[in-house]
DNA sequence: AACCAGGACGTGA
DNA sequence: TCACGTCATGGT
């Protein structure tokens, strides 16, 4: 099993998946087929981000997300819209308790709410389109942060490796246990073509694939990829 | 009712 | 470098 065969499989089963997901899209009840409630998917269009405020939005997302479920990050994306507070200039100017209690729903309001004011500060005064040293840079983006804002804010080809990747190639036995974040990436940009679009794609098909097979562990066996 | 979610960071060995 | 504890809410 080859990294282009998986693509390819995984794309046939699940379809193009159409992250990064806004809420300006979930409003508008754009592809509302998305499992759960769960809506703001833009499948086949890469359009997206269109606006500096949509840039933020995703930017927002990558730290909230953060170790938490869409679902919880959805509610805290609704709570800022409802404050009114979506835009860099507008979270600086929100009470900072009040930010915090819209960060509630995805958890660690504490540092959450301290490092979306530092991004704040920093999207604002942006002027150029920034590395993956200078994001690493920032206090709370780490690797798969920084990846994630290169890759759906800056469509920069750069994957994103997480923990459903580690454990899905894990799982086919592509990699061991224990590979570095750094070198699993590097697989990723040996064999495939360095295209943004693809490159958002597999990483939301993986994400999607491990939804239906690895959220325990005793179901990795039943992963029908290993039979492929 | 434990366990986990689209991680990152600080600490000590 | 690396293993380990911490951060926090909510769904299953």
């Amino acid at each position: 099993m080859n990294l282009s065969t998986l693509y390819k499989i995984l794309l046939e089963k699940y379809g193009h998946q159409g992250w990064w997901p806004l809420l300006e899209l979930h409003e508008k009840g754009i592809n509302p087929t998305k499992s759960g409630s769960i809506r703001g998917y833009h499948p086949k269009d890469y359009s997206y981000p269109k606006t500096k405020d949509q840039q933020f939005e995703i930017i927002l997302g990558t730290i909230l997300t953060q170790n938490t479920s869409w679902i919880q990050v959805e509610k805290v994306l609704i709570n800022l819209k409802q404050l009114n507070s979506l835009s860099p200039d507008s979270i600086l100017n929100l009470d900072k308790e009040k930010l915090k209690q819209a960060i509630k729903p995805a958890g660690y309001f504490n540092q959450k709410s301290e490092r979306i004011i530092l991004l704040a500060k920093w999207f604002k005064e942006l002027n150029h389109t920034p590395d993956r040293t200078e994001l690493l840079s920032l206090k709370g983006v780490g690797p798969e942060t920084a990846d994630s804002i290169l890759l759906y804010a800056f469509k920069i080809p750069s994957f994103v490796v997480d923990t459903y990747t580690k454990r899905i190639l894990t799982n086919l036995e592509i990699i061991n246990e224990k590979e570095k974040y750094e070198k699993i990436q590097k697989l990723f940009h040996e064999f495939l073509p360095k295209d943004f679009k693809i490159y958002q794609e597999f990483h939301a098909l993986l994400v999607e694939h491990a939804k239906h097979f690895y959220l325990k562990k005793e179901n990795w066996r039943k992963d029908f990829l290993k039979s492929q």
